[in-house]
DNA sequence: ATCTCTGGGATAAGACTGAA
DNA sequence: TTCAGTCTTATCCCAGAGAT
């Protein structure tokens, strides 16, 4: 795959200079304050369970669960500590929360429980202990007591990246060298990446070198540019890259002509490219 | 002839595990 | 460290049964 860095820039250039658009995670639950405890742990245990799953749906039945008083408490560390398993599994289940019934609530509480544990019922201090410095935080989040994991799917390769961004876009938290955080890579991210022609080439096999591609190409694409006055930074394009596909590259785009069904309005319909892109647990690309 | 419903099969999806 | 395989369930698609 050949990765172009000055298609990347002018893609980049673009997004960056269209108005956001509202994500599956900005609306909060009725009640909540932006910026509080509750908010950050609404979206700390919500993101940990994003992925392989409809993220819009996912969110509000986070909301649903936050909003009814019998399940609220699924949000507060030391709570969820307290309660066993069971009781947290018909809970999560109540609004739909939990989809993969035994792995969701298990690690939801795991998550809780470090929380509670290590950092005083509060994730902040767990951000503080590293300097709110956005690459420690994610070096920290891969941390294992006794083998097992202290962060289960806070820790991975996308949603680690994506709950920094979170931090900063929706809780307000501002972190030092966000620079080095790689995009999150998604199913959306990376076909609009590839649609838009700035990884391209022949690609079969395991996504995962393909992602290293995608990731890559954002950090080099992004250098020199601005946004709202300060250096843009690959995680910046994360949300424009999610939209794009979301509402454009993955809907029925078609390989031969490269074209979707907003292809006449798309600000990027330019850099559409022809050819076949799948993606599932492997890739398949010829563009 | 046309609809609604049901169930089976395939598919999608990212983190995780364990083997190499 | 890398790679292949496992986990899990909503959703889509389609065939066939049954209802109108």
């Amino acid at each position: 795959m050949r990765i172009d860095v000055k298609r990347g820039q002018e893609v980049a250039k673009i997004l960056l200079s269209t108005n956001s658009n509202e994500m599956p995670e900005d609306l909060l639950p009725t009640g909540v304050a932006k910026g509080s405890r509750e908010h950050l742990m609404f979206i700390t245990l919500t993101v940990s369970l994003d992925y392989i799953r409809d993220a819009v749906r996912l969110w509000e039945a986070s909301r649903e669960t936050f909003e009814d008083q019998k399940t609220r408490y699924l949000f507060d560390p030391t709570t969820l500590f307290e309660t066993p398993l069971e009781k947290i599994t018909e809970d999560m289940t109540a609004h739909g929360l939990a989809q993969r019934q035994h792995k969701d609530p298990f690690y939801w509480k795991k998550i809780g429980e470090t929380f509670h544990e290590k950092w005083k019922n509060d994730p902040r201090n767990f951000l503080y202990s590293c300097n709110l410095d956005a690459p420690t935080i994610l070096q920290q989040l891969k941390e294992r007591d006794n083998g097992h994991p202290l962060y289960p799917f806070l820790r991975g390769e996308k949603i680690g990246p994506l709950w920094i961004r979170m931090l900063r876009d929706n809780v307000g938290i501002e972190l030092k060298n966000m620079d080095k955080i790689p995009i999150p890579v998604d199913t959306h991210v990376a076909r609009a990446t590839l649609a838009t022609g700035v990884v391209r080439g022949r690609y079969d096999g395991n996504s995962r070198n393909l992602f290293n591609d995608i990731r890559s190409a954002w950090f080099e694409s992004v250098k020199g540019l601005k946004v709202n006055g300060r250096s843009a930074v690959a995680l910046d394009l994360d949300e424009p890259l999610w939209n794009l596909s979301k509402n454009g590259c993955s809907i029925h785009r078609d390989n031969a002509t490269g074209k979707c069904e907003v292809y006449e309005t798309c600000k990027l319909k330019n850099y559409c490219v022809t050819g076949t892109i799948v993606i599932n647990n492997k890739a398949e690309v010829n563009t």
